[in-house]
DNA sequence: CTCTGGATTTATGTATACGTTAATGTATAC
DNA sequence: GTATACATTAACGTATACATAAATCCAGAG
């Protein structure tokens, strides 16, 4: 069979997952605001069984939260919110760095990480922070991606989804990330020679600094809840 | 108010999640099993609605697979699976060791480990490997919430969750865990002396070793599916 | 005897109706 | 003027009916 890039046919309950998605990352359905699920169905065009359902998967991914009689709240994102996930991301990345540097990979197999590198260093060159964004999260990606758990994936990709509002937010207010770019020039380097430790732990720093700039700049803003 | 140990009024949805959840672990509903949402639903004693809601929200927690006009499968733990679950349950459990070691916890805070220790050392002495894996579940437990985090917390929750059956099959064929009551023990001392590396080191060590002996075990024993 | 095509069955996916319950608003008593 | 109790309303939680699509079964041809 050839690559079908054919969108598979999708129930409602899938389509009413992604437009919330959507809807929510693109900000129309904000941060702190309730909706009702008869309201969204309308919206949405289908009837509140399958919206009910997405809202419900949705609450188990932590975007939202379903209230009897109060209609779904989307769930802002507090600064101590966000030191969690970093924390968490950190653990599952750092340890897949350390396996990545261990699994003995060859040049081809890192090519992803390479180019995520070279992208972000363009897009430095040019002050192009969205791009910078887009090539950093894609390393990040490529990262436990290589570790081949597919939980870690998971996890990881929801927790990204989670901070994903509060880091276009303070994308233009952070320092251009000259630093970062040089420590993932450097983790890439450990994992090519094999240093499982030096992968790690130069991860591990690298996003306990990146939690450390952001948590100081959300406070500076008085950006409390995104 | 005092403490209102009254169960909470909980709905169908959240009933059907427990009594499930319940089906599974106690091998009534095996893995590898399918069961049509209508079967459940009369098992249940509910319509299929709340069933199938609860079905979805289990399937997010990794324990069951939705199928169109195949009903609900009971999904298998296979190694690959296990030594998935313990690098993520090893990476978190290890931040959070090295954070309750930073945290400047007193005794008091302690406590909680300090008595899974000694529980897992009183059943080790009698040889009572079910309450040696109660005390040892007690201990990750209470590591990971030292440390506050409330989305480790819940991976980690449901991480061991995925588990549980495996752990239960091979409680019996394992050797006695001597060295395990050692490591925790060292994990304690780090912690309460602040040494937040030698608690991250000692904590991944321990979980290495057990993923390898679970899964040399699983082999041995032609255990591939749990 | 095997394979193919179509009819049939059946379980899910979805819509909808209804009961339940909590929130809101109003009226009355203090 | 305030507070309380009751009526009203509105939204969810649940049940159920129906549409849809896949799996099965059977017949007929090769």
């Amino acid at each position: 069979m050839l690559p079908s890039n054919q969108p598979k046919p999708k129930n409602n309950t899938e389509i009413a997952v992604e437009k919330l998605r959507g809807l929510i990352f693109s900000g129309e359905l904000p941060a702190g605001s309730n909706h009702l699920e008869t309201e969204l169905a309308v919206r949405l065009g289908m009837s509140r069984t399958p919206v009910r359902e997405a809202a419900l998967m949705l609450e188990a991914q932590g975007l939202l939260e379903v209230r009897a009689r109060k209609g779904v709240r989307i769930l802002p994102v507090s600064v101590q919110d966000m030191e969690e996930i970093y924390d968490v991301l950190t653990a599952l990345e750092s340890m897949a760095a350390g396996q990545a540097a261990n699994a003995g990979l060859d040049h081809s197999a890192l090519a992803g990480l390479e180019a995520a590198i070279a992208d972000m260093e363009t897009a430095l060159d040019q002050g192009n922070r969205e791009d910078w964004a887009e090539a950093d999260d894609r390393f990040h990606t490529e990262l436990v991606r290589l570790s081949g758990n597919s939980r870690m994936i998971a996890i990881v990709a929801l927790m990204a989804d989670q901070v994903r509002r509060a880091r276009a937010i303070t994308l233009y207010l952070r320092p251009l990330p000259v630093k970062s770019n040089e420590d993932h020039r450097q983790v890439l380097d450990a994992i090519s020679a094999g240093d499982a430790e030096t992968a790690r732990d130069i991860h591990k720093a690298h996003r306990d600094a990146a939690k450390s700039t952001l948590v100081a700049l959300l406070k500076q803003n008085r950006l409390h809840m995104l």
